[in-house]
DNA sequence: TTAATTTTTTAGATTTGACTAAATTTATTT
DNA sequence: AAATAAATTTAGTCAAATCTAAAAAATTAA
């Protein structure tokens, strides 16, 4: 089945919006999509009808597993975009949402996996999001970027999220790997960096940027 | 100035047309895009309001100055996703087309440009057309094919449009350069090769495939 | 537990791009 | 040059996706 790139914004967004509550009311989704929420309403009865969603007037919106296929496949999409544009186009870090946004509406499934391979099966898009495969299957274990944890909490990196040569070749050099504790000393407020202990007694300091795209699963 | 994935279509539509013939009609318009003589007049009025081309009613048209400009940005954006899917996703020769269909109305001009720096600003497109630059300048020097030629007819090298590793691999190994002068000796039906003469007396056969990739410019 | 407020839905309009059927203009024949 | 045929345009509809304004339902507060 094919859906119209309106469709498609709309069953992304719910898809998002009701990860944090488990269901959607239609002012919320309206304000997101930057639409009134007569048309929200106009769209959920047309998303009903091709069994994409839960929807009784009045009662908020929740996809159902046939709607959560298509939001995943649309979100692979964009976070494969995504990482090619910051990895082989070289755009910036806040610059490939947008444009990848535009290029997610472009579902021939053949070109998605063909980009899949081509990028070696990238598991984070550049922000630290897992990219779904190709079966719509996504890492479920949240991952928590290592700036949102706590002074002198002890965690282990779990992952990176920017897979490119630059970043590897930085934290083989700091030896950070997966499975590395660590612990953060200080943040400074200046460069937003931190000085982070590795080993025993290794301390060194490392970028925002780098912190960003190290991911801790547990404050272990 | 944006234009719709529609406008899009019949504006590069009619510059294809009017390649052939210098002004083109509503009903070949019509049989081209698939679409009712009826729709054609309507766009040719929204065109015309916009000023991409010249239009008098039942006097046909043709695209002017701004036209031709946005015309050669969608061919540039078409040809240069043609060369990314077949280079670097390997899609094979036949399939590009219809994907690049797709792909050819994200129109963000950077990424365009990114994309040509990243393939190495490519001269042709995996069909052999030429690629307009980031200025909409295009080679005018109509090129033919090899397949093209008549038999026995001393012609030169001009280009290959595919530039690809594995084809220059391939042309290296039979010394055809650009420069090159030969002349085909033989052509078999059964599999379209061909046996040309490259050197005074180097004689070798190559396949249907890479004859389409080699272009001629004079017969001289 | 009514009344007031907020949220959501319905009803009716608008725009874009397409369509059919009819009218008009141009081209072709006799 | 008039008649016929072909091409093109006009007029009126339609569907998708949006909007505003008004009505209905749900929630919150007095």
């Amino acid at each position: 089945m094919n859906y119209s790139v309106s469709e498609e914004n709309y069953i992304k967004t719910i898809f998002h919006l009701q990860k944090k509550e488990g269901t959607v009311t239609t002012n919320e989704l309206a304000g997101e999509l930057k639409t009134r929420p007569a048309s929200v309403t106009d769209m959920m009865k047309k998303l009903k009808v091709k069994k994409l969603l839960h929807y009784q007037p009045y009662q908020g919106f929740r996809l159902n597993n046939d709607g959560t296929k298509v939001a995943l496949a649309i979100i692979r999409r964009h976070r494969l975009w995504e990482y090619f544009l910051a990895e082989k186009l070289k755009f910036t870090w806040d610059e490939v949402h947008e444009v990848a946004e535009e290029l997610e509406h472009v579902s021939n499934k053949k070109l998605i996996d063909k980009l899949d391979a081509f990028l070696g099966y990238p598991k984070n898009d550049p922000h630290g999001d897992p990219i779904p495969d190709a079966n719509g299957k996504i890492e479920s274990g949240k991952k928590i970027r290592l700036p949102e944890i706590p002074l002198h909490t002890p965690c282990i990196v779990s992952g990176v999220s920017n897979q490119s040569g630059e970043i590897l070749e930085l934290l083989e050099h700091k030896k950070i790997r997966i499975g590395t504790r660590l612990e953060i000393r200080k943040k400074f407020d200046f460069d937003e960096s931190l000085e982070i202990k590795t080993g025993k007694q290794t301390i060194t300091t490392i970028s925002r940027q780098l912190a960003e795209n190290i991911l801790i699963t547990h404050e272990a």
